[in-house]
DNA sequence: CCTCCTAATGGAACCGTTTGCTTTACAAAG
DNA sequence: CTTTGTAAAGCAAACGGTTCCATTAGGAGG
């Protein structure tokens, strides 16, 4: 039925090993009997059973990605899909192939994860997200298992991630809406215990602080990287006897729930509330007006991260212990969304 | 090391045989040993090899999808990042792994597929796209392997695909501006070897013609599912001496386009010109005015295409031979851009 | 009490590769 | 002419499972 190895080596006249040789370029092979064994395999259309090849090789070419749960949700985001393609596109050029994953909770994850990875069934993951507490990094540090992270912990210092300086792009984006003029500047983070709003929120107050502008605890809300938390946050906003000119939104998701709230209104962008948000998803610049937004390198972001575990899976043993967090850059691009400066105070 | 299914074995005082038959359900094995082994394998921490596993059942439980070069655009994102998230959960739910890769190029797409699956990595594959003469379905089609492709192929009758009755939709779309009151309608249309584009735009001239409604050909103009060709469509209708007053485009992000050009313009939507496209994507519902849109049912798409696969894969003899193409339904969403009934000329 | 059936388990071959260890053949060296 | 070295290729044992074909031990039936 399918042509094996053997098949290629009585046709050739030559044993199984010396075709294994020849597929892996083996030195001590000859040039004729290469050339003869390659055009054989060619004729018969032979293609390496690759699951032999693990089975005995214990590697499997494969790295696989890991989407959280909440993925689902905020899988519509385009962050994933720039993430995956940055991932496939650099695992493909490594010769990897790239398994995609999710659980409905984290012991779903879990279990998947493991199954995976002890099944033998890819070498290393890439997780894409960061959650404080996180059994399933605490089972790929306990198995000795190449992982890569994109996001920050802060628990466990030396892990390999890539990620963004989040703070001093939270710190750059307020910081532009201060040289615009503006003062009373709100922010609406992300679920607390992802690192990255933390992050940002921490970024805001550095500038707000830095300019020795007041920040008033109402002007903070915490939402989820969704439209809907947008839109209650701008209401929220809104009736407020001493309202914020300006906002910065901890993602381009929430600043469109922000815009439609604002539109419902009657409100105008930016001259009534001028916002800024992050990771200039390619949609931020078709919403009307478009939004300023910290371009964070999605693409570049997931590229990396497959790099580095890849690097990763070939040589453990290079790792020096240093370089294990990767800063990808981040930059502001501003739209029409805050290109305002408001009359002072 | 690993623990295999011989250590598992040796520490419970039976054969690798009996362990694996545990494993597998087997009817005749004892409840006594079957709970005994179960216990060492959960105490031992015993996870199956998946390569032992396939080598043997020449079976992955996994399936590859491929990904079309043009996916690096926008609209493809969005569009298959939600196949990708119906894909992924259904296989998820069949207990099988999904596999992403793509191409460069169709020869590089046809590499990928054939060492996928002569290489035995993957059971079957589910193509995103609808080209019209394709060299990797001719792969799939001569070696016998199961997949599924999403969107129709007209050259192939046979072949098994999940996709939506473009037609009817465009049909309906077209119905609901004429039933507003609308007689001069446009089509703004896509690539026309793209069998959706072609699919579309007979619909409009179906629903058209059945209303006796003058078709212009002036009123049809061909582009890409891109904000430009919607941009560049627009300028054209409306320097028309008898210009339309609405119009269908074929994908959301072409109505995109229209409104921008509209909004330099100063024309109003829906009352200069009123708008249905389809896709339904996220966005379409953000944008001012909110843009009325055919729902295609992207998620379903991909959740559908993944039973289909793995229903094939499991028993492909159950193949009626009829019904071999799945057909999933689409809903008119009526928005802002569609709501005004215009006066009758 | 012997035979036969059946339920429960063991033995061993096999899936398609890789690879360490030999073997072979020949040329150079002693 | 024997020894030694080396390049090229073959043998066979893994890798971790599955599964067909025994084998064993009771219990039922005669």
């Amino acid at each position: 039925m399918t042509v094996t190895i053997k098949d290629v080596a009585k046709k050739a006249g030559v044993s199984p090993s010396t075709v294994s040789r020849v597929l892996s370029g083996h030195p001590r092979i000859s040039l004729e009997t290469s050339r003869k064994v390659k055009g054989i395999m060619e004729e018969m259309g032979y293609t390496p059973n690759m699951m032999a090849k693990s089975l005995v090789s214990k590697t499997t070419n494969s790295i696989c990605i890991i989407l959280p749960k909440p993925a689902e949700e905020l899988f519509s985001n385009l962050f994933f899909m720039e993430l995956i393609r940055g991932i496939v596109t650099q695992s493909s050029r490594s010769g990897y192939d790239v398994l995609i994953s999710s659980g409905a909770n984290e012991r779903e994850e879990l279990e998947a994860v493991s199954r995976l990875l002890k099944g033998r069934r890819v070498d290393g993951v890439i997780l894409l997200y960061s959650r404080k507490d996180d059994a399933v990094i605490d089972f790929l540090e306990a198995g000795g298992y190449p992982f890569v992270l994109i996001g920050r912990s802060d628990r466990y210092e030396d892990i390999l991630s890539v990620d963004n300086d989040n703070i001093k792009a939270a710190f750059d984006a307020t910081n532009h809406l201060i040289a615009m003029g503006h003062e009373r500047i709100g922010f609406v983070s992300g679920p607390p215990n992802l690192i990255v709003s933390r992050d940002r929120l921490e970024g805001y107050r550095m500038a707000m602080e830095s300019n020795g502008l007041e920040m008033r605890p109402e002007w903070i809300v915490e939402g989820e990287f969704l439209q809907d938390s947008g839109y209650r946050a701008m209401s929220f906003f809104m009736n407020l006897p001493n309202r914020p000119t300006a906002l910065v939104a901890v993602d381009d998701m929430v600043s469109f729930g922000v815009l439609r709230g604002l539109n419902e209104l009657k409100y105008k962008v930016p001259e009534d509330l001028a916002i800024v948000s992050f990771n200039n998803i390619p949609l931020s610049e078709l919403s009307s007006p478009p939004i300023s937004s910290i371009d964070i390198g999605i693409y570049h972001l997931g590229y990396t991260a497959s790099q580095v575990l890849i690097q990763t899976i070939q040589k453990p043993d290079n790792h020096d212990g240093y370089t294990n967090r990767f800063v990808i850059p981040h930059r502001l691009i501003v739209r029409e969304s805050s290109m305002y400066a408001p009359g002072k105070k």
